[in-house]
DNA sequence: GTATAAAGTGAACAATCGTTTACCTATTGC
DNA sequence: GCAATAGGTAAACGATTGTTCACTTTATAC
């Protein structure tokens, strides 16, 4: 009967070893991480790391599933109820930079570590990036954009644009909420005071 | 008399090693790239590496002030002779792009390599590249924006938005001039297909 | 030619890396 | 209770890291 009673060995010492593993990838990076700085940070032995993960490659690549599916899960929860396609984008985008920017060490990951750092386990990262990013693929689709705007170029500038907050954000200035809002505001209708020449 | 003759012993040794490394930092970054990596990159001996530089952390930033000094340079000689500031805009960004894309491997190392990822020489990384995006400040700034338009926002943004380039760019699609292009033009016109209300 | 000094070699340094091993501990199923 | 087993420790493994050192090579200055 493997039911969870609190007198049940608990196995929540891989998940400790995880949130520790992200939050220094997120910090100094894959390669500048070490295995022994991980089992500090989880206040265990270097050996006990490899009772729960066969590597280090495979533990950033568990980070890496863990943060593509909870910003996936924060993304689909905010637009829920929503109908107006620039309103579910802004909402997207809001919760994708409030992932990456404090909340979770986890998203920061993924645009942290590209998937050419780590050798081998390149090609899986990259398609779990991707499979996140069709998320917002969809919904710029559902724009209604004019004429000559190239969707799938809007979707990398604007998601670029997001990934580098990390580099220049701080506390005292613009919320995530607004950061979000005003690049929709861009890329809606523009920063011009004057309206455009055809 | 120490003028360069073709016979004097020529000191462009210590060149070969920068480009080295600035190839092999903006490939594998930092912590990836190792000084035997750098020394056989440049036919060279690891120990010949510090008859030039004092350490691998000096080279980083020897590389560093050269990316900026590149990048600068063509951008200023590229906007000049234009009046319009959204196309002097369009072609900083245009230079920016090239450079961060293929042209030259010192531009990538900025992008690439955080300044908090090389310990004590974070703050002079930081203060390189604040110096080098305090060009397009001005170049922003100059735009006709409407009220309510934040400038500083719309900088942050713009660069984010084409540094993330590197990472989906491939030869088949856009060109960095068409990308600039249809960046400058997204954020002057906005867009949506329809007029926005206010 | 000869002294001088820069450029470069090759081996070694201590430190640290990811990983493995032998051993211990404590909980679980029966 | 008792074997079985997952979880954990301490120490060590070989490989690799940035860097140094003693020594040679080579081009220049005089």
């Amino acid at each position: 009967m493997p039911v969870d009673t609190p007198t049940r060995r608990t196995n929540n010492r891989a998940q400790l070893l995880l949130d520790a593993a992200a939050s220094l990838f997120a910090l100094k990076g894959y390669a500048s991480t070490t295995v022994r700085d991980i089992a500090a940070a989880a206040s265990m032995t270097p050996g006990a790391v490899y009772v729960h993960f066969p590597s280090k490659c495979d533990l950033l690549v568990e980070v890496y599933k863990e943060g593509v599916r909870r910003v996936t899960e924060r993304i689909e929860s905010s637009t829920l109820g929503i109908h107006c396609p620039w309103k579910i984008l802004e909402s997207a985008l809001t919760a994708h930079l409030e992932a990456i920017l404090d909340r979770s060490a986890y998203a920061k990951v993924i645009i942290r570590v590209l998937p050419g750092d780590v050798g081998q386990a390149g090609p899986a990262l990259a398609a779990l990036r991707d499979g996140y990013e069709s998320k917002f693929r969809r919904y710029v689709e559902a724009l209604p954009l004019a004429p000559g705007i190239d969707s799938r170029l809007l979707r990398l500038l604007l998601l670029g644009a997001l990934n580098h907050a990390p580099v220049w954000y701080s506390d005292q200035g613009e919320e995530p909420t607004g950061i979000a809002a005003a690049a929709v505001q861009l890329i809606r209708g523009g920063a011009s005071s004057v309206e455009q020449v055809a």
